[in-house]
DNA sequence: TATGAATGAGATTTCATTCAT
DNA sequence: GATGAATGAAATCTCATTCAT
C-alpha cells in the first residue's frame, strides 16, 4: 500500500467542459475581480467571492485551486490582452512625442480596465516571492518600452546625463505609481479630484520634457 | 477599497514608567522594524516581533496596543523625525537645481534609513482604511514641496502646460516608486544593480529637467 | 522582504514550564489515548480530544502539532517503557520455556496497558508511511526476541526444518494478532469470552511446543 | 471502539440490467481493487476509484451506494469464492500433516488472490461497527477449520494443554498476521526478503507441530 | 446510463489577543 | 512588568454525495 506522500492526487485545471461550467468559471472571475477591487486582494475571501459569485465556496475549489490561482488565471488574461495590444498600437511612423503620448494613454487606459487585477498582483507580490516575480513581468515590458525613448533621446542628443535603465525605471514608477494613487485610491491631495484628460497630458508631458528638454545651463 | 472595522479601542498607550520597561518597549520597537523588513509587516506575527525581542508574545501587548498601533509608533517616530530635518536642510539661496538635488537625496536616504516602517505603513494601507490616511500624509509631505517647485517653475516662465497637483503627484509617485522598488525590492531589470549615486542623480535630472527643460517646438 | 516559504517558522516541541501547562498536556495525553480507544485513531477529531481534555482546540495546539504527533509521544512513553522493562524481566538462568513464558505474559500485559497507543499507530501505520516505519519498530523488538529462542531450540537439537526468520515473524504474528482481537476487539468467536489466564497460557504453550515439540515436564 | 451511525440507507442495490451496464459496474469493481491495494481503503477516494475505473464519480453512485457498499460487494465474492473452494480442496482421508498444509497453503494462496478486499475490510473494520462484524466473519471461518485440527489433535492425545477456542484463534490470528505483514507490507525483518515457499512451509509446520509436537516424518 | 457541476458538512490550523499568576 | 497558557473566531480546503441534463 502507498502513500499519500507517494502518489499526491494530481490537481489538473482542466477548462470547463460545458456551457453551465463555463458560465460558472466565469462568474467566479467576475467576481472575484470585484471582491479584489472592493476589499482588496489580502482581504478577501473565498467565502466572500464565492458569495458575490452566487456560488457555494465548495464551487470555487471546483473550478480554482485556490485565490491565489484565480488571480493568477485573471493575471493571465491580463498579459495576453496586453500582448495583443502591443503589436496593434505601434505607429513607428510618429514623432517621438507622439509615441510616448500614446504610450502614456495607453498604460492609463489599460491601468484603469485591469485595475482589480493589477492592484491584486501587487498586493499579492508583497506576501509572496512567486507573486513579486509576476509583478515584475508586468513592470518590465513597461520598463523596457520606456527604456527606448531613452536610448532614442540619447541618440538625437538629448538626456545624455541620465542612466538608461535607472531613468526607464523612474518613469515607468511615475506612471505606474500615478495610476495606483489616483485610481486605485483616492490621490494624494485631499482637494483634488482627478481628471483624467489633465492627468494622462501631464503624465505624458512630464515623460518628454525630462527626456527632450534641455538643462539651461545659464542658470 | 473600503474597509469594515468600526469598534472603539478605549486603551490609551501609557508611557513606561521604569527603565526596564522603556528599555523593553524600544526592544520591541527594534524588533518589530526588523521583522517588517525581513517578512514584510502583513506576514510578521506578533510571536515573530516578541520572539525577535526576546519577550514573550503577551509582554508585547503590556506595551502596545496591537501589531498596528507599535507600526503606528514607528510611523510617528517617522513624522517627527521628517518633521525635524525638514527645517534643517532647507536652503532657499540656492537655485532650484540644486533644491531639487538635495531634496530628491534627502528623501531617497530617508527612505532608506526608514524602510521598514514605510513599506509596512505601505502594505497595511492595502488593507486598512486608517493606514491608507497615514500613507497619504506621508506622501502629501514629498507631493506639497514638488508642487511648491512647479510652480517657482511656472513663475519662471517654464512648464506652463504641466498641471501643477498632477505634476506634482506624478513626480512624487516616482520618487516613491523608484524606491520602493530598488530599495524594498531588487530593482525591476533583471541583470542591472543599483547604484545609489547613479540612481540619486538620475532621479534629481528627471525632477529637474521635467520642469525646467524646454519643449521642442520645432519637432 | 522575504517569504513564508524562505523562512518558515520554526515550530519547537518545547516541554511545558509551569505546573499548570504540565498538567495540561497530560490531559491531552490521556484523553487523547481515551479518545483512541474508543472511537479508534482514525475517526478521532482534534476536536473530540479538546473536548474529552476540558480544553479548546486551539490549546492543543499550543501542546501538540497534530493529532499524529500526539499519538507520537504517546508512542515514545510506549517504546520507553518497553526498553526500560526489557533490561528488568530478563532471567537468562531459568529454562526456555520458562523464558518463554516470561515472555509472552509480558507481552500480554503491555498490549493491555497501551492498547490506545499500539492500536492507534497501527491504525496509523495503515495510511501513512512514518508510522508503518514505527509500527515496525514496535513488531521487530518482538520477533527479533523470538528469534532468539528460535535459535536457541535449533542449537539445542530442535525444530530444525524452521525457517528462523519467517518463524519469528509468524509467532510474533500470533502474539500480536491474538491480543488485537482479544483485547482491541470482542474476538473471534462469539459465544467465547476471554479469559486471560487461560489465554496467556496457551499462547505460551503454543510458542514452546511449537519449537521443543513437547512440554517439558519437569522444567 | 463503538460507533454512531444509525440512519437507515433505503437504497437498494439493483443489478445491472444492460451490457454497457454490467461492463460498468465490474470496471468499477475492478478499479477498486486496484485503488484500495495501491492507497489502501481509508485513503481512497471515490475519484480515485472513478478516475481508475475512466468513469465519473457520479457514475460510481448510479452502480453503488458508498464506498463501503463497493467494498461490501468485494466481499460478497470473496466470501462466496470461498465457499465454493471449501468443498473442493478437502480431502478427509489425508493425514492431519497433509490437511494442515493444505488448508495453511490454501489460506496464504487466497489471501494474495483476494489483498485488496480483506486489507479494506479490515481497514474499514477499524471504524465500522457493521464492517468489524464482516471481518469476524472472515475470520471466523478459518478459526473452525483449525478449531478442528486441535479437537482432533486432543483425540488422538495430543496438545491436551491447549484451550481449543484459543489455540484455534491465536493460530488463525498467526496465519492471518504473518500474510497481513509479509503480503500487504514488507515484512518485519529489514534485511529479510519473502521466500513464499519457505513461508509456507514454515507456517504449516509451526501449526502441526505445536498440535502434534513433532514432525511426523513417514506420513 | 452517464456526466459535469454543485454542495453541505466537517476537519485542520493559525493568530491576535486575553488571563491568571 | 512579564509570562505560560488558553481561547474565539476565522479561513482554507476536502470529500462523499446529489442534481440537472
Amino acid at each position: 500500500m502507498d502513500d499519500e506522500e507517494a502518489s499526491p492526487r494530481p490537481k489538473v485545471a482542466k477548462p470547463p467542459a460545458t456551457r453551465k461550467g463555463r458560465k460558472s468559471a466565469e462568474a467566479f472571475r467576475v467576481a472575484a475581480a470585484d471582491v479584489f477591487a472592493q476589499r482588496g486582494f489580502l482581504n478577501a475571501t473565498v467565502l466572500d467571492i464565492a458569495t458575490a459569485a452566487g456560488r457555494s465556496p465548495a464551487a470555487f475549489y471546483y473550478h480554482f485551486d485556490s485565490k491565489e490561482h484565480i488571480l493568477l488565471e485573471l493575471f493571465k488574461d491580463f498579459t495576453q490582452t496586453i500582448k495583443d495590444r502591443a503589436q496593434e498600437r505601434f505607429d513607428p511612423a510618429s514623432s517621438p512625442q507622439v509615441q510616448i503620448d500614446q504610450m502614456v494613454r495607453n498604460f492609463y487606459q489599460t491601468y484603469i480596465e485591469w485595475l482589480p487585477v493589477l492592484t491584486g498582483v501587487f498586493q499579492l507580490s508583497m506576501i509572496d516571492a512567486d507573486f513579486r516575480e509576476h509583478w515584475r513581468t508586468i513592470r518590465v515590458d513597461a520598463v523596457r518600452s520606456i527604456r527606448h525613448w531613452v536610448i532614442d533621446a540619447q541618440r538625437r542628443g538629448f538626456a545624455a546625463d541620465l542612466d538608461v535603465d535607472f531613468a526607464a525605471s523612474a518613469l515607468a514608477a511615475m506612471l505606474d505609481g500615478f495610476c495606483f494613487i489616483w485610481l486605485a485610491h483616492d490621490g494624494d491631495l485631499p482637494a483634488v479630484r482627478l481628471d483624467s484628460e489633465r492627468a494622462q497630458r501631464t503624465l505624458s508631458l512630464l515623460c518628454y520634457i525630462s527626456l527632450y528638454g534641455a538643462i539651461d545651463d545659464d542658470r
